[in-house]
DNA sequence: AGTACATTTGCAACATTGTTACATTTGCAA
DNA sequence: TTGCAAATGTAACAATGTTGCAAATGTACT
C-alpha cells in the first residue's frame, strides 16, 4: 500500500509532508531517527511539522514511535514490507554501541497484570546490550545513527 | 543502611550532592523526577552536578533510571525500605494522566533470548495506562509530578 | 594533623529536543 | 469555485542534556 493510500485509509489529510515521512520510512528496514527522517524527506522537513505529524499520525495509528533512551527515539511504520506491525506488541533491542533500533518481531510482549483499579493501554519492552556487528566485530562497529 | 554506608560500600566519595541525592530518594516511596530531588535537595542540587552524579551512582549501582518516556525520567534507589531493587528486574508503570511512574515489584521481568551474536546487558519494561487513581476517580486527579 | 593527588564541583557556554502562538496556506468536500 | 477546517511555517521560548576548565574537596598516606 503507498503512502496515498494509506493516509485516505486513516481518513487524515494528504500533505507532503506526511507523504514524505511515510515514505521515509517504507525506505527503511529499522527504525528511523529524526535525523535519518530530515535526511530522507529533504526540503520536506520542517522540525515543527514534523513534531506535529508524529503526533497524528501516531494518533491514527499509521506510525509508532520507539523510545530507546530518554534521548534516542526512533520512528517506523506500523506496517511495513516485512508485514510485521509495530504497535507495541513486539519488543525492541537497542544497541548500546552504534544506538540502532532492531525490532525483535519473534520476541512478542506478554499481557500483564495490573493491580486492581489499573487500566492498561500499552506497553514498551526494550532490551538493551550489544547487537550482532558490534558484539561480534567491534572493530566494524557501525557510526551512531543520531 | 544510611546514605553514608551506602556511599563507602560502593567505593565511591562521599560528598555532599552525593549524600542528599540519595537521602532524597529515601524519603520517597516511588521514583522521583528531577525536579522533585531538586525540591529535597534544595541548596545542595546543582543541574550539571546533578547529571553527573546520576551517571556515577548508576554505574556502580546505587540508583536506577527510569525511562517512562523520553520527556518523563524517574530516579530510584536500588535499594530502598520496601526492599525492592530497581535494578530492572521488574516492570514500571507509568500513569499516561498524573505521570507517575509506579515499581510493579509483582511484574518480573522475564528473560528473552536474543538472536545469535547479541548480547543482552539490561532490559527496560513500561507498561502505560491509567493508574488507580486518574481511572477510578478522575475529578481527583493528582497534579502531574513534573 | 598535614600533604598530595585524583575526584568532584560549579560556572559558562553550548547543543539538542520539544512546545506554543499566530498568521498564512492548503486539502477537500459541497 | 468557494468555504472552512486542518495543516504548515515562522518566531519565540522552555526544557533537557553535554563539554571545558579552574577551583574546591575527599581520602589515602605519612
Amino acid at each position: 500500500m503507498n503512502a496515498i493510500e494509506i493516509l485516505k485509509q486513516h481518513n487524515i489529510k494528504k500533505t507532503p509532508a506526511r507523504l514524505s515521512m511515510i515514505n521515509a520510512m517504507k525506505g527503511c528496514t529499522s527504525p528511523m531517527s529524526e535525523n535519518e527522517m530530515k535526511t530522507q524527506m529533504g526540503e520536506l522537513y520542517d522540525r515543527i511539522t514534523f513534531y506535529r505529524n508524529v503526533q497524528s499520525l501516531s494518533e491514527v495509528g499509521i506510525i509508532h514511535k520507539i523510545v530507546a533512551d530518554n534521548t534516542t527515539v526512533k520512528y517506523a511504520l506500523n506496517s511495513c514490507e516485512h508485514g510485521h506491525n509495530h504497535t507495541a506488541e513486539h519488543a525492541h533491542f537497542f544497541c548500546k554501541t552504534c544506538r540502532a533500533v532492531i525490532c525483535m518481531n519473534q520476541i512478542k510482549i506478554q499481557s500483564y497484570q495490573l493491580p486492581e483499579g489499573f487500566q492498561f493501554s500499552d506497553c514498551d519492552v526494550i532490551i538493551k546490550g550489544l547487537c550482532k556487528k558490534c558484539n561480534v566485530m567491534p572493530e566494524l562497529q557501525l557510526e551512531p545513527q543520531l
